[in-house]
DNA sequence: CAGTGGTCTAGACCACATC
DNA sequence: ATGTGGTCTAGACCACTGG
């Protein structure tokens, strides 16, 4: 916690006060300035600094940590939390975790790369804006050397620039962006798809057999990050998620 | 508010004490004594029947006014929310809405009705329990005339007595639940299979053709209340739900 | 106008984890 | 032992809205 730190909470004076506080800081670490392990100012920092309450202050801060941006324990204090790695319905954000889970041995290769200005295809397909430069990857996820998934990948290179130089040798793209990129929203399409006979070839599979289609893409604060399709072979796959009629269980 | 109203509300002396009586009242909403509508007791009366500080109360209400179970306003007061008709990613729970929603005339058949014991498979497809009393269901959805979803239904008589008298005349049985259980917990499995021959033919598509399955159980309170399973043409539909990291957007 | 919820304060006590 | 968050109280003022 440095002075600089606590100095970049500024209220802006609409709505609520413990909602102001709860935005200014939610705002630092969604726009990077206060990244994953950051220590947050304690209560009574925060309420010399802001002009509040104890209460106040608590409140904003509870909510946040409710949301799961902040992690607070009694004595060592509030630290920016680290975006969690899965979520809720149809988070396979990680598919090495995916496959290990099932309790099968993850392997993947990355089938082809083009870098430069994305073609009139992808634009469409990913909405992403004309002749962006963007890194457009396919990759092959194998669960004990079986085709698991066939993942085609955009990444917006002016919102993710670290990834032009990134070989995806280490981890596939999907992982490398959840350590390497920030992102604030995100939208995910399922489908049913025939395979078409190239991917049905790469995922040994037959032609025109069913296939989940998951297509997520991702943004923060409105500048786009990356987008992907997951086409999982049909059957093979379900995805699984509870809920109560007033919200998750 | 009667007086019985408010001496329903029990604390059980486990935990903060917000919690508990938000714990409280939730029950009383889920298990069906305060239906929706019924005019929750203010806060001061909650108060003084509770020994608790109005801030205390207020901590309670606000949050299942979060989790949408109550609704508040100022001077008219708190009410019990009636269950939310859609939800969040996956929950297409009336169907009418959903093709209505797309610009589309809706319509539906009962293609077949069964009621009694529950047969072998579909015990096992539902996994409610050998041979307990249903009602099983087969019904076709229309959008403008054309076969839209596909809908296999079975319904637990012990949870849901109504539904043995019920001959879904009226609205499709998904849209009768609604109005006629209650539910707490939900399970949605998503996936995708190929048409079989019958189901294409109803379905007018072709055999084996991609389709999305989904398939969902619903309990209240650890009673099984109805699954189904409801199979969409491929292609035609996709199922879109909106992210951020730490949660719904 | 009066009753309701929405917010905020000042202060207190406690639980917990580290020092 | 001390600093942190978690809870709770008593009281206050305000905003909204139905009678």
């Amino acid at each position: 916690m440095s002075a600089s730190q606590i100095d970049a909470v500024a209220l802006d004076g609409a709505g609520p006060l413990y909602d102001q506080i709860r935005r200014a800081i939610r705002d630092l670490i969604l726009n990077g300035a206060w990244p994953p392990g950051t220590v947050v100012p304690p209560e009574h920092a925060l309420m010399e600094r802001l002009g509040a309450s104890r209460m106040t202050v608590h409140r904003a801060l509870g909510q946040l940590a409710r949301e799961g941006l902040i992690t607070r324990r009694r004595r060592s204090g509030t630290i920016v939390a680290s975006p969690p790695a899965s979520h809720a319905m149809l988070d396979i954000l990680s598919i090495p975790e995916e496959v290990r889970g099932l309790g099968h041995e993850y392997s993947y290769r990355i089938l082809a790369r083009r870098d430069g200005r994305a073609q009139r295809p992808v634009v469409a397909l990913f909405e992403l804006g004309r002749a962006v430069e963007v890194v457009h990857l396919t990759v092959l996820h194998f669960a004990d050397g079986v085709p698991h998934v066939l993942e085609e990948r955009v990444i917006h290179l002016a919102t993710v620039l670290a990834a032009g130089q990134e070989q995806f040798a280490a981890m596939p793209p999907g992982d490398w962006l959840l350590q390497n990129s920030l992102w604030s929203q995100a939208e995910h399409a399922i489908s049913a798809v025939a395979a078409e006979i190239d991917q049905a070839q790469l995922l040994a599979i037959g032609e025109g057999e069913p296939c989940l289609l998951v297509e997520r893409r991702t943004w923060n604060q409105r500048e786009p990050v990356t987008a992907v399709r997951l086409l999982y072979p049909g059957g093979r796959h379900r995805f699984i998620g509870r809920f109560g009629p007033y919200g998750k269980v």
